[in-house]
DNA sequence: TATATTTGCTTAATCGTTTAAGCAAAATTA
DNA sequence: TAATTTTGCTTAAACGATTAAGCAAATATA
């Protein structure tokens, strides 16, 4: 029952006594083929149970229809919802998508980028891991005249097509709603100064605090890895300090999740004694009590807005015209943990 | 400075003034190359920046080193883990993972298969959707000849490796441990019947239930989608009952979430008048108040067994032989929303 | 009616690798 | 020294699809 040997354009010939190319051509349509034969064809095929070998065709076309797809991790919410956003838009175009994990690391980064090319991508689409500081893979991509997009974690001196939110101004956002809940010692757990958005925050951060007039103090400002474990450890930090900040404004939510569980443990009151603020929306922050303040990333456009624009390149990959950057506006939600007022 | 024009083996031949046969044989390492050829082509192959082409060599050789992956989601700590260590062992065996996600639809899986079948991969190993219940799509993926494995969500009369643990057993563990808590009237919000996974959950609730002389009422126990609102739902109608339960063992994490909520909202306390356990070490369990009462799934081990009955499968696939059924077990994480002596 | 165009195919080359088969030269054995 | 084996390559045919070029037959145009 079970036919072994796959069918292919030539058995298709054979059975109607056709030539190949007249199969092929059918199945694609052509208008030089007679309507009688296409019929015929697609009949046969269907009942040969034919499907198609995409590794010829691709090899013939000099083109695999395969993303590449770079994340840090996937069991975030943030870059899963981006995922599924990527493959609804280019699956609707014939593409297929290929997910890979950098799990924060540069090297398997790099590992994952030579996955990808080997695997004769036609674009890639990356997020970069934290770690990395070294472009020279990503370089390796352009050379190979491929699109490259990135968002979220880009870099300004790549020089490719951007995607990603105004951190900048999310974090003017933020500074503005702890003042206006009263705070006056407002301290900031930063990613790496490296990645384009940590710094951004912390660049709005600064100004944020300077245009308010608030203190702009060392200890105040911390740099993290923001992992949970991380967030712990600079929270008990800042509690250390001499004055300790009035409200904490931590760039990522998995260690403002950190610094949530330090305050419980130390019977400090949030957001009365002090008022937390995280970053990515991530859906626990709903969930745990009291509710963190987050930021929504409008991961579903970041991921549309990605796949588009690989598909602009790919139809026009000679335009080296201007590079498209496309920077969200994101959205504070407040909750519990900064909201005094209820 | 950046060739447009790939190198191929033939650019490689044309240096040396050899064949390319005699290139791609040195690139195999073949004995029959003389080291000093070897050492020259590799060489050149750097020099030119040689990198093969893996559409032409999978056609030629008839696999395509991919292995697919259908997961419900990648968001979910489980799916992630397992999948990264899936990854861990092919990569290793310089195989590539194509990533879909089937978000619990019974189409979208039936697409990904599609999908998965025209990029030519070497096998699918897979975790079915909820809603799944016609195996017609995994059928055909047994009918082109090629490795199906199945992990967590299967089907018995499927016929195909699976891995996964022992769900049935997990559920006895659970009831005894609330038995030993003190609970005397023991609820089960439980998945779909026709998912093994949860009709083992439920068959072993109520084998334990019996084992222990407990009162097995029709209303105690309730079937769910086990999304976090369903969750919610099924909570406030076991609240509902003219008696309700002390306790309640949820078939999944995010229900069990939603019915922690909803005691919150109710203000019941937890464990003193409701005792809650969850399923799948969700990260958050640990994070929320009270911390929930969980199974761990062993996710690592899934995925590396599940990855290592492929490669078996490729190594010798004619090998029609005992099936391969990796039953694990699973390890009761007790937390505060089920520990009453503390 | 003669010529031009369109239709509906076929032929053959190609994409880049792999590999079975073959063949001369070198090395080994008898 | 002659016969055999081994070494180190080359030649050519695949893998399955696509496509430029070509060519009869049918149809349209002058």
């Amino acid at each position: 029952m079970t036919n072994k040997k796959k069918t292919t354009i030539k058995d298709i010939a054979n059975v109607l006594n056709i030539s190949p190319a007249a199969v092929s051509k059918a199945l694609h349509d052509d208008s030089r083929i007679s309507d009688k034969t296409k019929e015929a064809v697609r009949e046969v095929a269907k009942e040969l149970n034919y499907q198609p070998n995409h590794l010829a065709s691709a090899l013939r076309r000099g083109k695999s229809n395969l993303v590449g797809l770079i994340v840090p991790r996937t069991n975030s919410n943030f870059f899963s919802s981006v995922i599924q956003n990527i493959e609804e838009v280019l699956n609707k175009k014939g593409y297929n998508i290929i997910i890979t994990q950098s799990n924060e690391s540069f090297k398997k980064e790099c590992s994952n980028i030579d996955t990808l090319l080997f695997t004769q991508v036609d674009g890639i689409i990356a997020s970069m891991a934290n770690e990395t500081i070294n472009l020279e893979y990503f370089e390796k991509i352009k050379s190979k005249g491929i699109p490259l997009i990135l968002f979220d974690r880009g870099e300004n001196n790549l020089n490719v097509d951007y995607i990603g939110i105004n951190d900048y101004d999310s974090s003017h956002m933020i500074v503005e709603h702890l003042v206006k809940q009263g705070c006056k010692r407002i301290a900031h757990i930063g990613g790496y100064r490296h990645t384009r958005i940590f710094n951004n925050r912390i660049r709005g951060y600064i100004d944020a605090i300077k245009k308010h007039n608030l203190p702009l103090e060392e200890d105040l400002l911390v740099e993290s890895s923001l992992t949970i474990e991380d967030g712990r450890e600079k929270m008990k930090q800042l509690l250390a300090l001499k004055k300790p900040p009035d409200a904490v404004y931590v760039a990522a939510d998995y260690a403002a999740l950190g610094a949530l569980q330090v305050l419980e443990e130390e019977n400090i009151k949030v957001p009365a004694d002090i008022a937390l603020v995280g970053f990515g929306n991530e859906p626990f922050t709903a969930l745990v009590t009291p509710s963190i303040t987050t930021v929504n990333q409008h991961s579903d456009e970041i991921g549309k807005q990605a796949a588009l624009t690989f598909l602009e390149r790919v139809k026009s990959p000679n335009k080296k015209q201007t590079l498209n950057k496309f920077i969200l506006e994101a959205e504070l939600i407040v909750r519990e943990s900064s909201n005094k007022k209820r």
